[in-house]
RNA sequence: GGCCCGGUGGUCAAGCGGUUAAGACACCGCCCUUUCACGGCGGUAACACGGGUUCGAUUCCCGUCCGGGUCACCA
């Protein structure tokens, strides 16, 4: 190939505008010192995986840490693999965690901001203008190997150290300029591939701002760059992409770092500005005692919509991927525990180089103490926007009647130990259910250490000196009275000391009434449930334990 | 296999030449308590291994082992 500019006149006949008409279209970003810009590039292949939000998270994070801009760009580059509401699952996913971007994609056709089309297959004539540019400067060239040919190649290869095209194995890099024209006259598909100026002994270092410094051999291969569609491969559209777009750090998965010397490469044959990278560690799963990269296959909780279905808030997933992202965000919360989120000054250097497993268990934890110290009426919008689309029971309930549920959600809510009781709102059902005839299904198996002589006496008792009137003072009082009355005392203390004296204590006396009045051993404050009840709800309900207990 | 990254309690992790090796989750015990939850107090439990360097290594260097990543017309 010696007539660079021919050819590239034949091969890219399409294209129309100059590689500076682009650079003129996108002037650099009139943004503050030090700003950030940053992206989450995915593909659309599947539903928003998990590692796909929490890298898109640290990415917005970074932009938000230094008042810069932070994109969403779709990689829709590889037809083959693409799914069909891909982007809208990817907008939703983001969108229902608070990682919505400042610019780009923002939901199904549909953009914003100056240095579009975020969407690749939109970009074509972009990549072919700089393809075309890289031809005629005998940096690239077209490439006729068939797939068979390519694995022919990679057949070879297979015990030697440096594998793909390039060197004596790269058979169209010294094509004639005739050989060139009648292949493509006639029709041949190609590829357009880079050529490589690597040298396998030289070295290339760059600084990740995670991992640190990292030395790598350059690349020497000759990577195709515009495949035979005429589409770019990721690479090139990333060096394409992120310097148009003004991209300052690119923030994305660490399978990426074996690409890196390629894509300095890239981004210097092109004359562009690098880009500072950030590369982070996979979220891990553990499975028979290893770690394993979080499956979307395999891991139900890979998928973002797992949190959404489930009905996990919005802060906590952020919360936990927070602790995940900077150890020290914990500490931060412990001293702040009621500041926004963004206040909290994000620092890629402070994420972990290596993979972290991902902990339900924690993450649970987390969740709890961000439900917690939420208002009812907080609580209360929020289950009912989770429950519209999926629990119609419970949201019916709800809605039917805000204030009754609100009053359940209160229940040792408005006071400085609040319970953790709700992870998230699937849960709320089974929290509620004894409230709701509607859910409720009775049970009144006492504790094996309470029998049901004592415990028809003790009921019969308190129904005749419960009141709704009584304060909760005034109501445990009776409590108390009625363990005089049946053979309990109402000093736990006492009983710990002479078991053998009573029948129980004032805790099997109200085990007694829980388990009446709600079928269950363990609830919130008793007092308030049976506010909340009301006197008729639980006299119906104490006579149908009676009477269970007498037959 | 080549290249790259990593290896501190069960998990997430501070620490970066001298520490009784933080903290959080989980677990166990005690206290508080009408149950549970919350809260408080206490406890079990870790520097992968082997060589160096050094007065002294979890921290620095080398090797071994083990994990992970990557070597596509996928991203």
């Amino acid at each position: 190939m010696t007539d660079c500019k021919k050819i590239a006149e034949l091969i890219f006949s399409d294209v129309d505008k100059s590689t500076e008409y682009y650079e003129e279209l996108y002037p650099a970003r009139n943004l503050p010192e030090g700003a950030r810009v940053t992206r989450f590039a995915p593909s659309p292949t599947g539903y928003l995986h998990f590692g796909g939000l929490y890298a898109g998270f640290a990415s917005k994070l970074t932009a938000q840490a230094t008042d810069g801009v932070f994109m969403l760009r779709i990689e829709d580059t590889d037809k083959k693999r693409e799914v069909e509401d891909g982007v809208t699952g990817i907008v939703t996913g983001l969108k229902a965690f608070g990682v919505s971007p400042d610019e780009g994609v923002m939901g199904f056709d549909s953009e914003e901001g100056k240095y579009g089309p975020y969407t690749q297959s939109h970009r074509r004539a972009i990549y072919r203008a700089f393809a075309k540019k890289l031809m005629k400067e005998g940096k690239a060239y077209p490439c006729f190997c068939t797939p068979e040919d390519l694995d022919e190649i990679r057949a070879k290869q297979e015990n030697e150290d440096i594998k793909g095209y390039y060197g004596p194995y790269a058979k169209c890099r010294d094509l004639t300029d005739d050989e060139i024209i009648e292949k493509i006259n006639a029709g041949v598909p190609f590829t357009v591939r880079l050529r490589s100026t690597g040298d396998i002994s030289r070295k290339i270092k760059f600084d990740d701002m995670i991992k640190g410094k990292i030395e790598m051999s350059e690349n020497v291969n000759d990577v195709v760059i515009l495949k035979a569609d005429g589409i770019p491969t990721y690479h090139f559209a990333h060096a394409i992409d992120d310097h148009l777009m003004h991209t300052t750090h690119v923030v994305r998965g660490d399978e990426w770092i074996a690409s890196v010397p390629l894509h300095v490469e890239l981004f210097r044959t092109c004359g562009f500005k690098p880009v500072k990278y950030a590369h982070i560690a996979p979220i891990m799963k553990e499975e028979n005692g290893g770690k394993r990269k979080l499956s979307k296959r395999k891991d139900p909780e890979a998928n973002v919509s797992y949190y959404i279905e489930k009905g996990y808030p919005e802060a906590s997933v952020k919360e936990y991927m927070l602790t995940i992202l900077n150890s020290n965000f914990e500490e931060w919360r412990k001293a702040n525990k009621t500041e926004d989120i963004s206040k909290f000054p994000f620092n890629l250097k402070k994420m972990s180089v290596s993979g972290a497993l991902f902990d339900m268990v924690k993450f649970n934890d987390v969740s709890k103490n961000v439900i917690s110290v939420m208002t009812n009426e907080q609580v209360y919008d929020l289950v009912v926007a989770w429950a519209k689309d999926y629990n119609e029971k419970l949201y019916n309930l709800f809605v039917a009647d805000s204030d009754k549920a609100k009053a359940i959600l209160n229940i040792d809510r408005d006071n400085p130990k609040p319970r953790k009781d709700i992870a998230c709102w699937e849960e709320v059902e089974n929290y509620v259910s004894f409230f709701y005839n509607e859910l409720y299904n009775a049970d009144y198996t006492l504790p094996e250490h309470i029998n049901s002589a004592d415990a028809v006496e003790i009921l019969t008792k308190y129904k005749e000196i419960y009141s709704a009137e009584d304060t909760k003072e005034e109501w445990f009082n009776k409590i108390k009275e009625i363990c005089s009355a049946c053979g309990f005392t109402p000093n736990v203390k006492e009983y710990k000391q002479n078991p053998d004296a009573f029948k129980g204590h004032v805790g099997d006396v109200s085990t007694v009434i829980r388990v009446a009045v709600t079928s269950r051993t363990n609830t919130p404050d008793l007092y308030y449930i049976m506010q909340i009840l009301g006197v008729d709800e639980v006299m119906s309900r104490i006579d149908n334990a009676i009477n269970s207990y007498k037959a």
